[in-house]
DNA sequence: GCGATGCTTCGGTTACGATCGAAGTATGGA
DNA sequence: TCCATACTTCGATCGTAACCGAAGCATCGC
């Protein structure tokens, strides 16, 4: 009867909505105060600081204090890959919140997956990564090739760096609205900390979108293009 | 605020226990009637209706009538695959059901993941046909080689039967027990189909693990050998 | 037709957990 | 020291959903 890992728990953990708001907000890779994240849940702080604490117990949430506030950010990465995968399984069945509110365009476009750029962007990036043999593609897994080290090195990023890490260097992520894979990892990560260091992007305040300067669309889009 | 798909909905499906033994349970990749479902639940068959009605309103399942006889499954492939990689966060945190149960060492030697091997012995299979050069492996991605076509051939699967599916062919599915990557896709569902047909194994009757025969242990590590 | 079986629907109870007001604790600044 | 801010804990309320008994359909075998 009573088989394997409890999945009751978990689900019952991100099945209350102002804890799901909680963590969908937290899935953009900044760190959020208790008070912030009363605000995107729609409660008081003294119900969020209850759900907090829950979520911390399921060892979802990590929090470090800091002065009077309390900073929660995602346990760890499994965690954003989880809830995206879960995202990702609820557009397949087209249970999409509502209907599309206003912000969606913009977050279909280009937002931010934990700590690594997704949607319209994200997707295209790794397409172009791969269609010019800088990443090895197999399936839904990924790898660095030669080419693409020295390709990285033109972009700023040293990827010796990266690998000292334990984290893989290329992982696959399925995005939610492409309902196709983007570039996750710590080079995805890399990758979007470098295009925030140049100006390129910006994150917005309460959203998980990015928003793209003229210029560094404009960079973006020549540095990563699609084949006709 | 409200951004992206409803992942609390489906949290919420998942989050009852009942719910969740249940769809542990169609795991197993056989049709269940709701009043076998109800006793996996530990509920009443009234109350057990009232929660596959709603799996089936959220397209967790599916059902088929046959005479006066109402057959439950998992509504396709997405819905396993997502249920395991539950099952693989839970199982990472340690939070494992209770105490491993009596039948815990049967389940982490090998199960059935939805309609292929898992456990110890799926993720040894995994690993030899990569070792033989049988399967590609790059990251998390799989694809199978030339030299794997004429490898199953002898086994006595035909590939090209297979090919002819929409349903991707290599798929990796991280085992919860293991921490490791086993395969999936028709190719997975094809070779545990080819154990059973052989008699090298059999399901068991109220439970997800797989149980090998004498002989069909022997020519099973034998055919999947593991590198000293 | 009739009873038996499998399942769903209805009605009413119950329990759990989400919620908030109010009070309590910690930190920072004046 | 004193107050303001950030957050947690306590206590009480309330709503929802899980639950089961009983009744209602549907299907099978006879």
């Amino acid at each position: 009867m009573k088989e394997g890992p409890d999945i009751a728990q978990i689900g019952a953990l991100i099945g209350d909505p102002a804890r799901a708001n909680m963590l969908t907000a937290l899935m953009g890779g900044k760190a959020l105060t208790a008070t912030e994240l009363a605000a995107v849940g729609g409660i008081t702080v003294q119900t969020a600081s209850t759900h907090l604490a829950k979520l911390e117990a399921g060892h979802l949430l990590a929090q470090r204090k800091q002065g009077r506030h309390r900073y929660f950010t995602l346990a760890d990465e499994s965690v954003g890959k989880l809830l995206e995968s879960i995202m990702g399984f609820a557009a397949g069945r087209g249970q999409l919140r509502h209907r599309p509110g206003p912000k969606e365009p913009a977050l279909r476009k280009a937002r931010i997956c934990y700590d690594h750029l997704a949607g319209d962007y994200g997707v295209r990036m790794l397409d172009s990564l791969v269609a010019r043999g800088a990443i090895d593609a197999v399936g839904d897994g990924l790898a660095l090739t030669q080419a693409g080290e020295s390709t990285l090195k033109c972009i700023g990023i040293d990827v010796h760096d990266l690998k000292s890490s334990r984290r893989p260097l290329c992982r696959s992520c399925l995005d939610w609205s492409e309902r196709r894979a983007h570039l996750a990892g710590s080079l995805g990560k890399a990758l979007l900390a470098n295009f925030f260091e140049k100006g390129w992007a910006r994150r917005t305040a309460g959203s998980r979108s990015v928003i793209f300067s003229p210029e560094g669309e404009r960079q973006f889009l020549s540095l990563f293009p699609v084949e006709a």
